[in-house]
RNA sequence: GGCCCGUUGGUCAAGCGGUUAAGACUCCGCCCUUUCACGGCGGCAACACGAGUUCGAGUCUCGUACGGGUCACCA
């Protein structure tokens, strides 16, 4: 067989060799132990939680060691591409703090950024790959796959393009020519060397031989059978699949630590097959599990369709600041990061010591009461400022009405979210700028809604007796005072150890003022509450 | 069905042959406090199962069960 004639009758328009591109791409220039590392997403537009994980990743290893980390557009299926969905992915990453340091807009002599653009340079290493008899055209339809397959499935024989299934792979020139001036579609598939010469370096595919085995700072050591599938490299439209453009463009690319999802594990070992034939150095490979979610009794994978907390956006409208996911998903992503955040509370989480070795092999559960917590904490190691305005951005987007009562009067608002905050201990109320407006609702008259207090008349009778003046402790007092001529015992100690003879404590004539005051059991420091509210307002309610 | 991965309290998780099996979230109790919170202290609650190796196993091996992934001209 001419394996040099078939590959130019197949490829007559290459015109480069690998050589070629070996010296149009060379070693990047970066110093020792430099990572280089890429974000490569379908440009569907639509960024998940499974997409953000990866590209922390990714960009804290090429940070941490000086390296380099690019987005790759991965637009080999056009069925899937959507308009404007380049700027989408970008503009949706930088949101969380994601930065590409090169892509299709800033182009780090790497490129082409997007894989539709490269079909050029995957020819050259197919028409390389025919030469030396390592990959032939396929003519077989897609009804003859399928009943390959039912065939497969009857036997209980291993699925797949290969041994006698693999009709194409020893077609004569002559079959091919004949084929081809039929006008016949075809892709172009690897063939699986069966001689240890053709294999190099790589192990046979034969009967227990080698395995191949991949070292996975995340999953730790792995062995498989080496790949014996005849897999499609090229499609029949001469656009590569993931595999072969994962092979060439990570290559060309200088890439140095694949990061992805643990569905690719399967088919490491046609990767590291690729690889090898290929003449490739292979890169270090983590593999990262897939965030899952209660469901019924189990857990299974969060999904896109089903799980609108799979998707960025979901916590934008939810108002979840965007630290928070930060936060929540280092803790997910290197358990220690909580203990981190708690001896560096005012770091930049970017200077966390994060470690690939510490991820967990298994999937996390998506926590969204863990959520709250982290968000909580987060808000309350905000500013009041930063609160005004991260809370006034986000209702003006989604709740415009609340945006006009919060942006009325600026400096109200402000004082409002500083109630409580800063100091050792801050107030840890709203978890989400969604809560926020139950949580200020007091505040504003339009948003008031009243409750009747358990004890009406002591309330009437506090209102007689408020003095906005007074300093805190001594409108304590008053109220201690009022609160024993109605039934309220002044010392809370002392009723606990002898409730008899008391309607109940201060704390639950506070507890009445409170309900009249804000329409909720629970509200901030009362003293302040009814500063803020002024005497008329204050003395309207507890009338009521 | 083949191959691969996983399984420590309800959840997230430390743990790397000898620990009273950390810590966080949730829930409960107590304390602090002039009220609501915050905070502090404490409690409930776990090594999927069965063999084996070992003086000794959550930790190593094998098997079972249960979850998950993959077996496309999708990535």
């Amino acid at each position: 067989m001419d394996w040099i004639k078939l590959a130019d009758r197949l490829y007559p328009q290459v015109d480069g060799t690998p050589d070629d591109m070996e010296r149009k791409y060379p070693p990047r220039n970066l110093p020792e132990g430099a990572k280089v590392t890429r974000f490569a997403p379908s440009p569907t537009g639509f960024i998940h939680m499974g997409a953000l994980f990866p590209s922390f990743v990714c960009m804290r290893l090429a940070r941490d060691s000086g390296g380099v980390f690019f987005l790759r557009i991965e637009d080999t299926d056009e069925k899937r591409a959507v308009e404007g969905a380049v700027a989408q992915i970008v503009e949706g990453l930088n949101d969380y703090g994601v930065r590409f340091d090169e892509c299709a807009v800033n182009d780090g002599g790497y490129g082409p950024y997007s894989q539709r653009a490269r079909v050029g340079i995957y020819h050259i290493y197919a028409k390389e790959l025919v030469r030396r008899g390592l990959a032939y055209p396929c003519f077989c339809s897609e009804d003859a796959l399928a009943s390959m397959r039912a065939e497969q499935e009857a036997e209980k024989a291993n699925f797949g393009y290969h041994g006698r299934w693999a009709k194409c792979r020893d077609l004569s020139l002559e079959s091919i020519e004949e084929r081809l001036q039929n006008g016949e579609m075809f892709v172009l598939r690897l063939r699986v060397p069966t001689s240890p010469a053709a294999c190099g370096r790589h192990p046979l595919p034969d009967e227990g031989g080698r395995m191949v085995v991949l070292d996975d700072p995340a999953k730790g050591r792995i062995e498989m059978p080496p790949n014996e599938i005849d897999h499609v490299l090229l499609k029949s439209d001469g656009v590569p699949t993931y595999h072969f453009a994962h092979a060439v463009d990570d290559h060309l690319m200088r890439v140095t630590h694949v990061v992805r999802g643990d569905e690719w594990l399967a088919t490491y070992p046609l990767h590291h097959m690729l690889f090898d034939l290929l003449g490739f150095p292979r890169p270090k490979y983590i593999h990262i599990a897939p965030l899952m979610k209660q469901d019924g009794g189990g857990k299974r994978k969060l999904s896109k369709r089903k799980d609108p907390e799979c998707a960025l956006s979901w916590y934008a409208e939810q108002g979840y600041p965007v630290d928070t996911v930060r936060e929540y998903i280092m803790t997910l992503l290197n358990s220690n990061f909580e203990d981190w955040r708690r001896a560096n509370p005012a770091s930049d989480s970017n200077t966390f010591p994060f470690s690939p070795k510490k991820m967990n092999a298994a999937g996390a559960l998506f926590d969204l009461q863990k959520l709250d917590d982290v968000s909580k904490n987060v808000i309350s190691r905000m500013t009041a400022e930063e609160v005004y305005r991260q809370l006034t951005a986000w209702a003006e987007r989604f709740d415009p009405g609340f945006h006009t009562l919060l942006s009325r009067d600026p400096a109200y608002t402000e004082a409002l979210l500083s109630i409580g905050r800063g100091g050792a201990k801050p107030r840890k109320d709203i978890a989400r700028w969604g809560e926020a407006k139950a949580y200020l609702s007091f505040f504003f008259d339009e948003l008031f809604t009243p409750a009747a207090p358990p004890d009406p008349a002591f309330c009437k009778a506090y209102a007689g007796i408020y003095d906005p003046e007074a300093p805190q402790d001594e409108w304590f007092a008053a109220i201690k005072a009022l609160g024993g001529q109605y039934g309220y015992c002044p010392d809370v100690k002392q009723y606990k150890a002898d409730p008899s003879g008391w309607k109940g404590s201060v704390a639950d004539a506070s507890a009445s003022l409170r309900l009249a005051l804000t329409g909720r059991e629970s509200s901030p420091d009362m003293f302040q509450v009814m500063q803020m509210l002024g005497q008329e307002r204050a003395i309207k309610r507890l009338m009521m």
